[in-house]
DNA sequence: CATCTATATCGATGATTGTCAATCTGCATG
DNA sequence: CATGCAGATTGACAATCATCGATATAGATG
């Protein structure tokens, strides 16, 4: 399970060769599993809330005591939620002292963007 | 629960005085819920690739007996989920005949994008 | 009207998920 | 080393969800 998705690989050169869009196929399975995996971490009011005040505290990341209060919501079920946003790729988390600090991931709300223009 | 979402509305002028961005106060518990439903409809492999194949036959729009086969599903299965599609304002349901066309809304997906871009 | 066909709805079931209380880990400081 | 604090992990539980089989609805057609 270790390191699920990385966003910038997702979409990794869909074709070597050259140009031409080629034809996209429909998503198969197998895209589609990945794909809906960001979409799940997106799919709940307070990640999507949590991503909101990451991203508007963006300076020097927010640490996980100043997210628990805003959302009137566990230390345990915060932690839940960032671990699942991590993973997705959309934040990064950095351990400086006692304290960890999540930031946005750059780039990464983009490429999800991406990911919908080009279903 | 009828019609839940429009997206069309969801971003309803934000200020109806004028410019500034005016300080996002990241986003409340409602909004939050809001924007979380239209991400659980598209938090499912089976739902992304009902809408790339919907928006890659983009000619009058897709039956229901078009889309079973491909995602090797059941039909009510099928119908379940685009059913989901529809009220999260993605896309559109219009009866021909005994026939069910499915078919995108213009724009839905832009929407979507924008949502994640003002988190 | 009887029947067929495409789709929707219903009811049940197993899987996944959000939340919490309790506990654990690890850093810091007395 | 003992204590305290920030955060992560675990285990349990209720709620939600994806799927299916059975059934209902509603056009079309004989």
């Amino acid at each position: 399970m270790e390191r699920m998705n990385s966003l910038q690989t997702l979409e990794p050169a869909v074709d070597a060769s050259c140009c031409v869009p080629s034809e996209r196929p429909a998503l198969n399975a197998e895209e589609a599993q990945q794909k809906a995996l960001i979409f799940k971490a997106l799919a709940d009011p307070n990640r999507l809330r949590l991503l909101s005040i990451v991203k508007a505290g963006e300076s020097g990341g927010s640490c996980v005591c100043d997210l628990t209060e805003p959302l009137d919501l566990g230390q345990p079920t915060v932690s839940h939620h960032l671990k699942i946003l991590v993973e997705a790729g959309l934040l990064h988390r950095e351990k400086r002292g006692t304290w960890a600090y999540y930031s946005l991931i750059p780039g990464a709300l983009d490429d999800v963007a991406g990911i919908l223009a080009t279903l």
